[in-house]
DNA sequence: CTCGATGTAATTGTCATACAATCTGACGAT
DNA sequence: ATCGTCAGATTGTATGACAATTACATCGAG
């Protein structure tokens, strides 16, 4: 093939010529958060296609965070929110088989980044709902499920408080650690929502991530960024080591959850 | 109002329903990368909707990258590429405002925890590939363009080395910050792919950046994780501080690009 | 009998149209 | 003023059709 004459042509379907098109004009600010679509039947005419293709280009932009439902169930511009960028992470790491090892070494690596930043950064209202945190947590050392809430939100009111959105978007990859650890250790010992025996080990080990949280927030609070940095990173460690000696394999894959019927081939 | 006896139900409208319908069967593993779905018409009668529901509804699970077209063009299964977290993280940051600041956080966060790692577990090809691009880089100095090329690519190699997928999910957070500098760069000296004079400024800088990257190769390749990560971290400082030589700022908004005619709202 | 051309069935892409359901706002009626 | 009711706008969904494309089978020629 010798300087080939025609090339193969682009043919893209009219659906995602839409999409594009409706994309570009959000990513540009043509369409700010907040403008209103105009209605399909328009937009349909305006584009020259019909309107179950602009649905279908609406379904792709719809998906991506970037439209929602406003007013008279018209289409409104809107910035994609975390949940986004959290249900794309967890379903690339799910499908990918990344194992929890991987998930661990990069909250490692974030968490206690978050943890330096948000001591030069954060809020007075952010350390109050700190320090309500750490009551909460402290009432619930002996309930699994109700601790794993407390410990989730604790590392996001730290990772709020670095001021720094970009941080935040980056820790949903490791956001499946904390959630997904919780809830198998609830699986491994067969208990709902439920009580631990006052004496079981775990307790203990709920009640060292307590004080550890609670270093944290003194050492934000004194806005001493080491500090708030090694205290973290020293959490983390402190969290895997927890992990394997409850016999957590780090190195399998995070995994899905419920099975479900298939769907049945053509013939 | 105390006490609701009726919440607002949910009326979920079918396309959305199928969507989630397969997207389930997805991350549950009923339907594995590779498998193929059955044909619109099928599943349609299967799920007792119409082809353009069904339609609608493959449109969302393609646009989160968990499906393709594959022979026939039937959709097939697929494990969502990185290409589509990267687009929903530079969507938020973009619609978000997010600075080059916060970007660069992340970025000065994870690229010396990429290289530490990497000084662990790297492989001989991928050493290989990073001497090539110092190669390539070398050759490139004074071409702004190609230069952006080979240092992105020399970032993405170093994070591959790490032998974390999180990690380069993660990565994609401040991708741009590298992208779109480069282009900023070249806009602001108003030049296209070009070469810059001997002795422009900007050929020193780029002489600097590649002494760094081969401190750093040569860092991974002993194995030596603590001088990876410090040569990266240096690395990142100066990068900044020639952002802000450059007078670039630092605390700008990602933006978009070039403008669009808007779409006409309805009456 | 192999190779290539051709036909054909299976599917997707797109359109036109229709109608029910729902929301909004306005207009009256109690 | 609160509540019906109604009209208009818009979305949700269905029906049916047809062109375009692709993969596969079939057939004819060498």
């Amino acid at each position: 093939m010798v300087d080939p004459l025609f090339a193969t042509l682009e043919r893209r379907p009219a659906y995602r010529v839409v999409e594009d098109e409706i994309r570009r004009r959000i990513l540009d600010g043509v369409l700010a958060p907040g403008a209103m679509l105009p209605p399909e039947h328009d937009l349909a005419d305006q584009l020259g296609v019909t309107r179950p293709t602009v649905r279908e280009a609406l379904r792709s932009v719809e998906s991506a965070g970037l439209l929602e439902r406003g007013p008279r169930r018209r289409m409104v511009v809107k910035a994609p929110d975390r949940s986004v960028v959290t249900s794309a992470m967890h379903e690339a790491v799910v499908l990918h088989g990344v194992t929890y090892r991987e998930l661990w070494e990069v909250g490692a690596t974030l968490e206690p980044a978050s943890a330096r930043l948000a001591a030069a950064q954060i809020g007075p209202e952010l350390l109050e709902e700190l320090r309500a945190n750490l009551e909460r947590t402290a009432a619930v050392l002996d309930d699994p499920l109700e601790l794993g809430r407390a410990d989730i939100e604790f590392h996001d009111l730290v990772a709020q408080g670095s001021g720094n959105r970009a941080l935040l978007l980056a820790r949903e990859t490791q956001a499946p650690l904390l959630r997904t650890t919780y809830t198998r250790d609830l699986d491994k010992v067969g208990l709902g929502p439920g009580r631990l025996a006052p004496d079981d080990p775990r307790v203990g080990a709920h009640r060292r991530l307590l004080e550890s949280h609670t270093r944290i927030v003194d050492a934000l609070e004194r806005g001493d960024a080491e500090a708030a940095h090694s205290e973290m990173s020293e959490h983390f460690d402190e969290f895997r080591r927890g992990c394997e000696r409850a016999g957590l394999d780090f190195d399998t894959p995070v995994s899905g959850t419920r099975p479900t019927p298939a769907l049945r081939e053509g013939p």
